[in-house]
Parts: structure tokens; sequence; C-alpha cells
RNA sequence: GGUCCCAUCGUCUAGCGGUUAGGACAUCGGCCUCUCACGCCGAGAACCUGGGUUCAAAUCCCGGUGGGAUCACCA
């Protein structure tokens, strides 16, 4: 740690993509951490691979994290610190300086190697049996080799010059770490383009920013062994680093697009709530207690400790992520619940603008406890609007039933007696029904239900009833008797 | 292939020498109920393997096996 003990920690994305949620949870540890010791939580965006990198992703990651409530005390869109510029393309005339130093002191040389040539020696060593790394081609030209070079106009890029040693460190989450620098080939520091690579970029920003902690993914385990030879070259102390294992796939696999949703995004927009996201995240690998599955953020940041964080890989558990985000939906208020919901519902085509507000909530709290994810919501709540009204296989098929008829018969008769209550009739024409019928249970409610909803299955039949109209379902009972009536073939499959 | 990491129910995990190996999601069964869902109750389900160390090993050590990551002018 730097000689001021404050605990600052960051989340560096680089804008080639929306934000995966193993990122995401990467991001939301640091920003643990950070909260935990009351510490910095910095953003940078480390876009410096040109042709990947978009404004759209950018905006996008930093939305997501949003989005999730991770915050930043520092980062693109909070510049003018002491630490500031934070996004790499902008601090380019930063890494200049140090990479002329590390050329003075003989400790990066110039790489003249052309990606085909570099691609042959892997495909080479890798057909060998060898480790696929740089050889050491341009290590020692001489001058008049490099001047030969220069005069053809090659372009080239520099190299750090690995020495020979052993690297150790001792990583937070795993212990002591140990690496021969032999098995590391001189890497790349600044690219051809004058562009500085990652390990490079990295090193001199985290050091400038005087990043306490660098908590990554364990991908980045060989990574920190290289940047660990920067900081010793520059004579940074470098921050204390921890590697958490990675977010899986069913497979064990890394988590990637083949695994289906990976990113904050399409969840976000198949109706997980952000509340559910965070706290599947950050409990993922981790354990708070017996029966501390539901936990909001306060909680966690109060009790959070990179001990609780496991060493081995976590498959990424939609089930279970849907389980809480059954659990966030049910919390919700109505008027909460209506706001977030309302957009998927226009979104599947369903017109409730129209519809006065009190009805929309009175829908979607008939509705609420079925929901998994928002998406789910058209599905529920298409049976309360007309122009949706289907029949299902199921109900047709329940509605042509023997018992049936006389029960529709009945409700019709009901809803057209001079008694039936314009609004809430459902004791009513359930009464009603039923002493007509002489039934009860299962073979009263059954056949009501479909002719309703044209449904077996949904909300609980008296609060369908307080949000349809008589006329609404009238209408529909006339149809159910249509479909009683019929042989088959007309209403075959609704 | 080199290097590094990891290893308890299907999944996420608790366990830190002596436990009927606990919890959660999922699954299955029951109750509730007009249905589905919810809720409640219950069930099945795990210590990768072989050696040690020890009176005693899921726990400590070593070997194996398995899985993963990484070896880019991507981060």
């Amino acid at each position: 740690m730097k000689n001021n003990e404050r605990v600052r920690a960051r989340f560096a994305p680089s804008p080639t993509g929306d934000l995966h949620v193993g990122n995401a949870r990467t991001a939301l540890l640091n920003w643990l951490f950070a909260r935990h010791h009351g510490g910095d939580f910095i953003l940078r965006v480390e876009d410096t691979d040109r042709v990947r990198t978009s404004d759209l992703y950018e905006r996008n990651i930093l939305e997501d994290l949003m989005w999730l409530g991770v915050d930043w005390d520092e980062g693109p869109e909070k510049d003018g610190g002491p630490y500031g510029p934070y996004r790499q393309s902008e601090r380019l005339e930063v890494y200049r300086g140090y990479l002329e130093r590390l050329s003075a002191e003989g400790r990066a040389y110039r790489c003249y190697c052309t990606e085909e040539e570099l691609e042959k020696e892997r495909a080479e060593l890798l057909s060998r049996g060898k480790a696929p790394r740089y050889g050491g081609r341009c290590r020692n030209l001489t001058a008049e080799q490099r001047k030969k070079l220069d005069d053809e106009g090659r372009a080239y890029a520099y190299r750090f010059k690995v020495e020979e040693g052993l690297i150790e460190f001792t990583d937070l989450i795993r212990g002591p770490m140990k690496f021969n620098a032999e098995d590391i080939g001189d890497f790349i520091v600044l690219r051809s383009n004058a562009v500085p690579a990652y390990n490079f970029a990295v090193v001199i920003d985290d050091y400038l920013m005087e990043v306490s902690h660098v908590i990554r993914g364990e991908d980045h385990l060989s990574n920190t062994a290289a940047q660990l030879m920067l900081y010793a070259a520059f004579g940074f102390p470098p921050p204390v680093f921890a590697h958490h294992a990675l977010v899986l796939g069913k497979d064990r696999a890394k988590l990637s697009k083949r695994h289906g949703s990976v990113t904050v995004r399409e969840f976000r927009r198949q109706g997980i709530l952000p509340e559910a996201m965070v706290n599947h995240l950050a409990l993922m690998g981790s354990s708070y207690g017996e029966g501390r599955e539901v936990m909001t953020l306060e909680e966690i940041v109060k009790e959070f400790s990179l001990d609780r964080i496991g060493k081995g890989g976590a498959v990424f558990d939609e089930e279970k992520l849907d389980w809480l985000n059954t659990v966030y939906i049910r919390k919700l208020d109505l008027e909460d619940l209506t706001a977030i919901v309302v957009p998927f519902l226009e979104e599947a085509g369903l017109d409730v603008r129209s519809r006065p507000k009190e009805w929309v909530e009175a829908v979607l709290g008939a509705v609420k406890g079925n929901l998994k994810r928002l998406s789910d919501a058209p599905y529920q709540v298409e049976i309360f609007l007309d122009e949706h009204f289907k029949v299902s296989a199921e109900a047709v098929s329940l509605l042509r039933e023997g018992g049936s008829r006389t029960v529709l018969a009945a409700l019709q008769e009901a809803l057209t007696d001079g008694n039936c209550p314009e609004r809430g009739f459902y004791a009513f024409v359930i009464d009603f029904v039923r002493g007509r019928t002489g039934l009860k249970g299962k073979a009263l409610f059954t056949p009501i239900r479909a002719a309703a909803t044209g449904r077996l299955e949904g909300p609980e039949l008296n609060r369908v009833f307080d949000i349809l109209d008589r006329e609404a379902v009238l209408k529909r009972v006339a149809k159910a008797l249509a479909i009683a009536a019929s042989s088959g073939t007309k209403y075959g499959c609704a």
C-alpha cells in the first residue's frame, strides 16, 4: 500500500462490448471493497484498442453500472481531480515519458517483427509443443541492423526486456504466488501505432492514480507477473493484488456468449431487477451465513470481506437469479412495479397507456406473484385486454367437457340477471351459479376461469372479476358457450 | 505443451481434526387452494481418488485424476 493508508480500488473496463456479468461482478467486488473500507472507487476506461472500442459501449457500460447501483468517486464523467483524465486514450501524453525512461535505461527495445512473422513463430513453437511466446528476435539487434530496418521504413513496437528471476507476491485471495520470469516472453509495452499496450498502461495508471488494491479476475494472474516487473523497473511500489475466480457457464468454462445471455444489459431487458442482479453477483461464490441469501447492498457493504470469496469458479445460476428476482418483485409496491412493468407491456404491444392508472395497478397487483422476470408480464396481462384475449387449447378442451355447459349457461344467466351489479359482481355471480348448478370447488370454478380468462391457470378469480367489467365477461362467456357447442373443427386450437 | 489456479449435494456454499456433513436455489412429495404461483411442511441429493500424519480426517501433507485460466501489437 502507498504511504497514505487510504483504500483506492478501481474498475477498468474496456469499451469493446456491453458489460459482461463477470466484469460486473469484478466491478461490484471492487466497489464493495472500497465502500466497506470507506475508500475511493475509481472508474477508468481502458480504450486503447482502437479498432474495437466504441463510444456506445462506453456509454452502455457506465449506464449499466449506474443501473446496478455501482457508483464511482472518480471517472470519465467526473474528471478534474488530481488523477484524471480517466480515459486511457486521453492519457497518451502521460505514458510517453515512462516509455522514454524504459528505453533510455535499456529496459525496452524496438521490435520490428511483423504480425505474420510473430504468428509463424507462435505456430511453430506450438506445433513443437513449446510455450508459444516471443523468442526475442529483435532483442539484440545491432545498430546497423536497426538502421537498415528503419531505412526500410519498417514499423516497430517497443518490448519490455524481461530479465531472469523470480517474481513473488502475496495475493489477498490466493496467498503466496510465484512466477519464473523466464516463462514470460518480452512483452509489448508500446504498439507500433504508438498506443501503449495494456500491461504498460495499467501499471502507470494504477501508480499515478494511487490505486491501493487491484481486485480482478484470475485471468490476470499471469499478467501480474509482467506488471510487477514493470513496477520494479520504475521503482513504483506495487498495489495489493487479489485475483478472484471467474464466473462460469454450465459447462464450467468461462462464461461467454455461447452460454446464452451474458451481459447485464440482456438481463435488464428481460426484466431482471438491479437489486436481484447485484444481490446475485455479490453472493455468487461467497457466503454470508446460513439463510442469508437475500441481502441489500448496504448489508453486503457492511459485512463484505475478500475472505468470503471462494477460490473456485462459480457457475452463473440463472435459476437462482430468477428466484431472487421474484423476491424483489414481490417487495415492490404497486406504484413502482407499474412504473417499471409498463415499458415491458408496451414493448410487447399491449396498450395500457389509455387505461386508468388504478386499473393498471389492479392488474399488476393480481399478476405480481406470477412474475419471474418482468418480461413475463405481457403474457400474464393479456387476459385482461379484450384485443388480446385468446382461449388456450387446454381451456378449449375443458370447455367442451360435459359439465362446463351448465356452468356457463348459469354464468350467462347470472351476468344478465337484473340484480347483477356492474362492478364487484364476483360474489353475486358465484353464488348464483353455485345455487343454480349445485356445484362447488373445481367443477364450479374451472369452467368459469376458462371462460373468463381463456386459460386454466392465472390470478385469483375474484381479482380477475374485479378488474373485468360485466360486458366483457359476458362476451367471453358467449364465446365459451360457442366453443362448448362446437365439434372441434372451428375452435380446434385457439 | 509450459506456467498458474481450483476441487463438499445438479448449482452456489457452510465446515477451518471428533458434526446424524448444515443452509440456499433447483427437483420431488404433502398441506393450503377454483387453477398456476405464493406460503408452510417434508424427502431425495455431496466430501474426486490413492497414499500418508493422527487415537481420530471433508478438514493437515504428498502423489494421481479431473476441471479451469493463461501463454496477442485484447484487455
